[in-house]
DNA sequence: CCTTCCAAG
DNA sequence: CTTGTAAGG
């Protein structure tokens, strides 16, 4: 068994204030994938840095406080990768990859984007670099019989089902039409697949963000944007799948919750 | 008999939420003059910008989120005044007086300056112009049949026994001599009193302000900032002076204490 | 160390 | 609404 759980939390440093380490030790996740870690290493508290029992990677944004993916294993990754290649993102804290035994897991955190904004713009070079980029970890995984899961906040929906107010977000970013049409590209195209729907086809949601604004969490209007995104050969192993609402999650030390795959695989 | 205190609030959206109208519905003062209220009148929660039984007149400085001098007063003041015509500093939230009947209350609150830096020289600027409008305010006062007290975040300790510490601040900003020998010419040459020190000649402090660094405050290692500088006709009358430590005043809304001083005058 | 600001989300 | 940063104190 493989236990994936990928989470933004939002600020690593306030997280930890508000109860990460506990969450993290209650957790049997083998890989988990942070985003949002708005950190360096050295400001984060050590317990939260260096947990017993993990091995820890951080891959930070060049811009203090901003951005930040990270990646925690049980065991020592054979490889470690920050970025994908690209100039312009590299140092952005936002792709951190790792090789464990048969399976490559990445933390990904998307530009969250502003609808006619530069932001948004931004948002689309990063979706034009990663997709190619997507296509070839497949195709040298495949070489290398390896499976892949691309795990973090991707802030897209894909469709209605994955965010509450559909309907008055069809101008927002995360339900363009554009960002709609890449994601479908990423499944239909690169041939990944988002493994929770997968799992759950016909509910809505289960979402994974709701905004602090307003009464957004008590009223459950919530996105799915964040994602395990695996190989078929991964996907179809996936045996469980969920999301930690308020009820198994009720600290809240995030904006996010954190989404967790147990995929049926020899342990890693 | 007329109450005054004074008052350096740190912040008076942050007081108010850590106990600042319960504080001053305990109040007896007559007159509540407060500094760096940092904040501009709509920003503030209307309990604490109009409490019931108060007259409230605000000065915010020009820049956001700095600054800013406020008079509460229980009868409506005669005259209000912004600044003491300085081009330089009068919409800089420092300065603010109102006559009530036969006094002059002023609310001050004197640049903290930085030693060796342009904030220091800022200081220094301030004070040249101040001490001959103390002079003036003083002389019309006198022709007038006034009495003036101006209460303030002074930013100078006059005297070894003004801060706990004097020996390591020599050459810190607010014990500089430059500093010290302009307070005394607001006594010697402009002929001012300092009201709590001539009620208490011979005590180290009492102490108003403790850097929130450290453990100044448990420690006791304050700065005597915080004065009520009042004509000599005025200073005779005062019956009564004290700073609520945290003895009175555990609640530690501000960096600094309240100090009040009882003027044995007719209630105005 | 604390309180504002601002940009970002 | 919350997280950081930065300046100011």
């Amino acid at each position: 068994m493989l236990t994936v759980t990928s989470v933004n939390v939002n600020g690593i440093r306030a997280a930890a204030k508000k109860g990460f380490s506990p969450w993290l030790a209650g957790s049997d996740a083998d890989v988990v994938c942070l985003q949002e870690v708005r950190a360096e290493e050295e400001q984060i508290p050590l317990e939260v840095r260096k947990p017993e029992g993990w091995h820890t990677v951080f891959a930070p944004a060049a811009a203090k406080g901003r951005a930040g993916v990270a990646l925690y294993t049980r065991r020592e990754p054979e490889r470690v990768q920050v970025g994908f290649g690209s100039a312009e993102f590299d140092a952005s804290g936002r792709y951190l990859e790792a090789d464990l035994p048969g399976v490559t897991v990445a933390s990904l955190y998307l530009p969250s984007g502003e609808a006619g904004t530069e932001k948004q713009d931004e948002k689309y070079r990063f979706m034009e670099a990663f997709l190619p980029y997507l296509v070839g970890l497949k195709e040298r995984a495949a070489a290398d019989g390896r499976e892949v899961v691309v795990c973090g906040d991707w802030n897209i929906c894909h469709r209605e089902a994955d965010l509450k107010n559909w309907r008055t977000n069809r101008k927002s970013a995360g339900f363009l039409p554009e960002e709609r049409e890449w994601l479908g590209r990423v499944y239909a195209e690169a041939g990944y697949v988002d493994v929770v729907r997968a799992l759950h086809p016909d509910t809505e949601g289960p979402y994974s963000w709701w905004s602090y604004r307003g009464r957004a969490f008590d009223n459950d209007a919530g996105w799915r944007i964040d994602l395990q995104v695996a190989t078929p050969g991964l996907a179809d192993r996936a045996v469980k799948a969920w999301v930690e609402r308020a009820e198994t999650h009720p600290e809240r030390w995030s904006d996010h919750a954190p989404v967790t795959v147990v995929y049926g695989l020899g342990a890693v």
